[in-house]
DNA sequence: TACAAGTGTTAGTGCTTGCTCACATTGTAG
DNA sequence: CTACAATGTGAGCAAGCACTAACACTTGTA
């Protein structure tokens, strides 16, 4: 009886978290019920008194990543800064996101996302959707605004922004860590800015 | 006995050409041994003849790979073409190797190479620094030709290069691949070659 | 106070996993 | 021809997996 108990709601967010944190040091596939329960110093049994499955506990994370990435967009929306500012942000709050929370992007690449479940991979791709939109529409300010050329594509730009920072992740993950990931951002946004300014 | 014993080199090349287009059907999680046996038509035991176990098998797929970025990357230097062609050429391959083996992508993303064994990370950040290495290459030799921007850090240029489709193969495969990737790849590369051009 | 609903545990279940063992068959060198 | 190494098989093992049943305690409420 060493467990206290807590209302469902705050049980399942515990249970979200730990299980973000452990697919940062693990991968999904160290996302076990066993592995989860020991974290949260409770029983294996107890998981399913809050969550139906273990699928059911990947859309709640799903669902997580989506907050954070809605949380984001409406953040900047509100932002008075210059668009080669709010995207230099963007880019920031991007990176300090995955090095704090190395289970999301672990998620957005898994199998289980990808291969697995039908309506996680559809929540997923509609969650990218609309961040791709929120870059799209900082450059498509900076556009109007004469701050970046005005014959680039914003859908394709953005594309190609998101892109490059989630080659960078890829590669510092398979690196080890071993390099400065802020140092290598700042490289590719020197170099990227260059490309887009006017 | 309906297997026909063959030499244990050719067994090898059957099993990794099975394994990698086992992963890309059912991923690298589903890359077990009772399936990849089944799929070859031979005992999970046979298996062990050839290879000392499941990560050897990994191994040799990333030896595969790495075969395959080298021998691209040779072809493409030896190649007459105009810088901005052989770009073109280059991407256009990499989508049609993507397609017809999505097995490498999958295990490149896996986190049985990211997590898992350390040989195995290091191989392949070795094969894809290699890889940017000969984009970097031929960035070169169109700043030198004059038919890129001077300003150009053909480094990070590479980088998000190769960035703005590994993304796009990310999205394709989250859609569940359902938009023609030949068609998202042209028009990003559009918009690219629109960004270096001098 | 009674009691139902909610939250917790222990001790399992059946299934899949990578892998091994003892044994059968085949190819080939002396 | 014979002996031996190489290649093949079926049977099965220990560990790990997601999940469940049966039961205990707590809390809100009629």
């Amino acid at each position: 009886m060493l467990m206290e108990k807590k209302d469902t709601k705050t049980r399942q967010a515990e249970i979200v978290a730990a299980a973000i944190t452990l697919i940062g040091e693990a991968g999904v596939r160290g996302l076990t019920t066993a592995k989860l329960a020991g974290r949260l110093g409770m029983s294996e049994a107890n998981l399913y008194r809050h969550f139906s499955g273990k699928q059911a506990i990947l859309e709640a994370i799903v669902d997580e990543i989506g907050r954070v990435i809605m949380d984001r967009g409406s953040a900047f929306s509100r932002l008075s800064a210059a668009p080669d500012e709010k995207l230099r942000m963007i880019l920031e709050s991007h990176v300090r996101e995955v090095k704090e929370k190395s289970g999301i992007p672990r998620l957005v690449f898994s199998e289980d996302v990808h291969l697995g479940n039908r309506m996680l991979r559809e929540k997923l791709a509609l969650r990218i959707k609309s961040y791709i939109a929120i870059i799209e529409e900082v450059l498509a300010e900076g556009v109007g605004k004469g701050v970046f050329r005005p014959d680039i594509c914003v859908e394709d730009t953005a594309k190609t922004f998101l892109g490059m920072i989630q080659f960078a992740v890829l590669r510092w993950s398979l690196s080890g860590f071993t390099f400065s990931m802020e140092e290598e951002i700042a490289r590719l946004w020197a170099n990227f800015t260059r490309l887009i300014a006017v």
